[in-house]
DNA sequence: TTTACCACTTAGAAATTGCGCA
DNA sequence: TGCGCAATTTCTAAGTGGTAAA
């Protein structure tokens, strides 16, 4: 909304196809399995699969070896001479003349004149006051009111202790919604005036539950502080970790020094005579015991736990009601780190409230530490935005206590994150032009920083800092090695690492010829190992410093969130403007996924994966085949409407004689199944009821009746009834159909959608890099409720760009 | 200039909740 | 009404990038 780029003069990124087949967009997002994904799509539509109709003006097109090859803009291959010059216009993005139209309408609203706002939450209006001027006190119903409005606002007797007294009295207080975003916030200075809240929540206690470690097949009674670790490792039974060497050995290394402390003279010598299943067992019985819990009890138990965590729940953030994000001290556990850590299975020890680090307002009332103990340090800094903070003992990382992401300060600052990636929009042109030119310098570092930005911008890779020998071994552009590409003349590159959280990063790919050639250059240096730094003579710092001169704020990550969001928006203009709600959505999420598959957010592949996609495939084919049955009845009491409708004679895919067959059988025993199920049932409820019970004859004639059908279906000679009243007319029969065509096409969607969704998680970029501003302006032009791309947490979270006009482009 | 530290964002996995379907 | 699956939320590890200290 109130852009702080928006009164500069906005042009777009001119994509340019340089003689050195510079391809000015991401590449890494156009991988061949998704074209393949697109092609075996059959659905209807703009995006129907079809490779002219697909929506990257420049795309990639896997080669008969798998190979991606890099295309300019308008399709055609990079790398031949015969380019053509993009389409400036056809990008979505609108033309300079539009865009200082636009400029002047953003003008006019970026810089907030007062006016009244009115507060969605509560339907009622407030004026706010100019830019600049502190918040007014926030008016707030009931007791909360007199918490609020008081000046000054905190004192010995400040609100959240105010409102701890009686429970939940703070956070029930009616919001009203303050839209900071309609203020020009500040980045510099401090990032509040005044902050109470009520500190951390700690675990509980352990409670020992006196069940044995198997030890050489014989129980070992473990005291209390020993049990606690044991049943850490208990509880991880039948992941990865429990059977990964590294974990194992970290684990049983802090297992022993515990036990040598609480058990001198313990037997416990080695891992492998060590058996926790008896107390997996236990932790199993009580999950149970958990799940088995009526309606009401848990209910009882959800009311409990949020009584105890109401408090913590919510702070004041210079007079206004704020919600916080981790107030929960990390309990005690084995780390699980990602990868290969070295450090995966160490004990994390239990914080004790000596260990925190309380932030809070001056004139504050301290948080009162458990009883008898001491918080580590009370501080005033308000130039930072946590409440509380400890150091974990595995990496002597700090933790930090924020607030919640649908906060003010976490709102305000993915506001100028966006605004910043945006404001490249301006800048990229020139920033490619500098790096292109970079490419052919002489000076060594030169050289190798604007190879590197090349990748940074086209493949979205990270920037990657220098990591120690005590974390797991990934990389990112600066940290790549020589043994993480290998290069295919003439200009092919295949890349092969861990990136952040150890998921690889595997791509093949054609970049610039000129890159190529320098990243040769860089792997063939003067007595270069495998195992070399790539970028012998960069790092993320001087990298970054580069950056800032190029455009203020500039920094490498700037150019994940730019592209991702650039990508995005590109996408959408795929969006099939006639089609269903589903069609358009399927879209929406296509254009995600590209973007996931730009960023590298994978992950892993559930269990019941294919188990859950037959499951889609067979309920597809029986909708299929309910309404071949209806198409057959239908075309036998109106034989007329052969010629008027011929899609009633089209076969439907898939209905085999074999699979009806099959099908019908399958339904035999489900039935049975469900007959014998309700008999008991029944019975069950006349028993308590003291009625005479349904006489098994009963049970054994109606099984008797699917026994024949069963048998007539093997021999041949089962004849289904059509799933419509013999009364219906052609009309109603007409219209069975058409909502069955319906149910089939969601089914398909939902088909295509999960088998592209299987290794991508289109979560993250939609959390972190995507501007929400495009999607909300998506849902406007496309007539899309909100609610169906984002959730309630997002929408919360993206609370300041729900109201982004809709001609507001990235 | 390098290193350590700090504060924050980004990330996938796991846990929990909600919902549709038989 | 219960079950299974999907969606959502929670959890916390693992990044980035700025700055102060060595």
């Amino acid at each position: 909304m109130a852009s702080t780029s928006m009164s500069r003069q906005r042009k777009r990124p001119v994509y340019s196809d340089s003689d050195s087949d510079s391809d000015n967009e991401p590449l890494a997002m156009r991988g061949p399995l998704m074209r393949a994904k697109r092609k075996s799509s059959n659905l209807s539509g703009s995006d129907s699969g079809s490779e002219s109709d697909q929506p990257l003006s420049s795309k990639a097109k896997p080669k008969a070896n798998g190979i991606l090859k890099a295309v300019v803009p308008n399709g055609s291959s990079a790398s031949k001479p015969s380019i053509k010059k993009p389409k400036k216009d056809a990008a979505p993005l609108p033309t300079k003349e539009k865009l200082s139209k636009k400029i002047k309408k953003e003008k006019s609203s970026a810089v907030p004149t007062p006016v009244a706002v009115k507060s969605e939450s509560i339907g009622r209006s407030r004026v706010k006051k100019e830019r600049g001027a502190p918040s007014p006190p926030t008016k707030i119903a009931g007791n909360a009111s007199r918490l609020i409005d008081r000046k000054p606002l905190i004192k010995a007797e400040s609100s959240l202790a105010a409102s701890s007294q009686n429970g939940s009295e703070f956070s029930e207080m009616e919001e009203d919604e303050y839209k900071w975003w309609l203020e020009n916030k500040d980045n510099d200075g401090p990032k509040w005036q005044s902050l109470e809240h009520s500190g951390v929540l700690f675990p509980p206690d352990y409670e020992p539950h006196g069940v044995p470690l198997i030890y050489k097949k014989s129980s070992v009674k473990l005291a209390p502080p020993v049990e606690e670790v044991a049943t850490f490792f208990a509880a991880i039974l039948g992941t990865d970790h429990a059977v990964n060497k590294v974990f194992q050995k970290n684990f049983f290394d802090d297992f022993k020094e515990i036990l040598d402390q609480h058990m001198p003279g313990h037997p416990i010598m080695e891992f492998k005579h060590c058996d926790f299943t008896h107390i997996r067992a236990h932790l199993d019985e009580q999950s149970s015991k958990r799940k088995a819990m009526t309606k009401q009890e848990k209910e009882t138990a959800k009311r409990l736990k949020m009584a105890v965590e109401d408090k913590y729940s919510f702070c004041m953030l210079d007079g206004r009601r704020e919600k916080v994000g981790n107030f929960r001290i990390e309990p005690p556990g084995l780390f699980r780190g990602r990868g290969a850590h070295p450090k995966t299975g160490k004990l994390k020890q239990r914080v004790m409230p000596e260990q925190v680090t309380i932030n809070i307002g001056k004139d504050a009332k301290i948080p009162d530490p458990p009883p008898g103990h001491r918080w580590g340090q009370v501080c005033h800094d308000n130039t930072v935005t946590w409440l509380a903070m400890w150091k974990e003992n595995i990496n002597g990382n700090t933790k930090y206590v924020f607030l919640a992401a649908g906060s003010s300060l976490k709102g305000q600052s993915d506001m100028r994150k966006f605004d910043k990636a945006r404001s490249l929009v301006l800048h990229i042109d020139a920033i490619r032009e500098q790096y292109t030119k970079d490419l052919k310098s002489p000076d060594m570092a030169e050289c190798q920083r604007a190879t590197a930005m090349y990748l940074i911008d086209r493949f979205a890779l990270r920037a990657g800092n220098e990591k120690s020998d005590d974390e797991a071994d990934t990389v990112g552009c600066c940290s790549l090695r020589c043994e993480h590409i290998k290069l295919e003349p003439p200009n092919i590159v295949h890349f092969d690492f861990l990136g952040k959280d150890s998921i690889r990063y595997e791509r093949t790919t054609e970049v610039d010829r000129l890159v190529w050639k320098n990243l040769r250059s860089f792997q063939k240096g003067k007595n270069k190992s495998p195992s070399d730094m790539l970028f012998d003579r960069l790092t993320t710092a001087s990298l970054n410093k580069h950056l800032q001169t190029l455009m203020p704020g500039l920094t490498a990550k700037v150019f994940r969130t730019f592209n991702a969001s650039y990508v995005f928006q590109k996408q959408l203009a795929n969006t099939p403007a006639n089609g269903t709600e589903a069609e358009k959505i399927l879209a929406y999420n296509r254009a995600n996924r590209d973007v996931a598959v730009l960023c590298n957010h994978q992950r892993s592949v559930s269990k019941g994966f294919q188990g859950q996609m037959t499951r889609i495939e067979d309920k597809l084919l029986a909708v299929r085949y309910q309404r071949m049955l209806l198409k057959k009845y239908l075309l036998e009491i109106s034989p007329k409407l052969a010629k008027k409708r011929p899609d009633l004679s089209e076969r439907e895919p898939g209905v085999t004689p074999k699979w009806i067959k099959a099908y019908l059988l399958a339904t035999c025993e489900l039935d049975r199944d469900k007959l014998k199920k309700k008999f008991e049932r029944d019975n069950e409820k006349l028993q308590e009821a003291g009625e005479p019970l349904i006489p098994e004859l009963k049970l054994k004639e109606q099984i008797a009746e699917i026994n024949a059908r069963e048998k007539a279906i093997n021999d041949g000679t089962y004849e289904p009834e059509p799933p419509v009243a013999k009364t219906a007319t052609t009309d109603k029969v007409l219209e069975k159909i058409d909502k069955l065509a319906e149910r089939i096409k969601n089914i398909e969607v939902d088909k295509i959608e999960k088998d592209e969704n299987k290794t991508t998680a289109l979560s993250t970029s939609k959390l972190n890099y995507i501007d929400p501003r495009i999607s909300i302006v998506w849902c406007k032009k496309y007539n899309v409720p909100i609610e169906r791309i984002f959730n309630k947490t997002l929408r919360e979270k993206f609370t300041w760009a729900l109201e982004a006009d809709k001609d507001w482009v990235f």
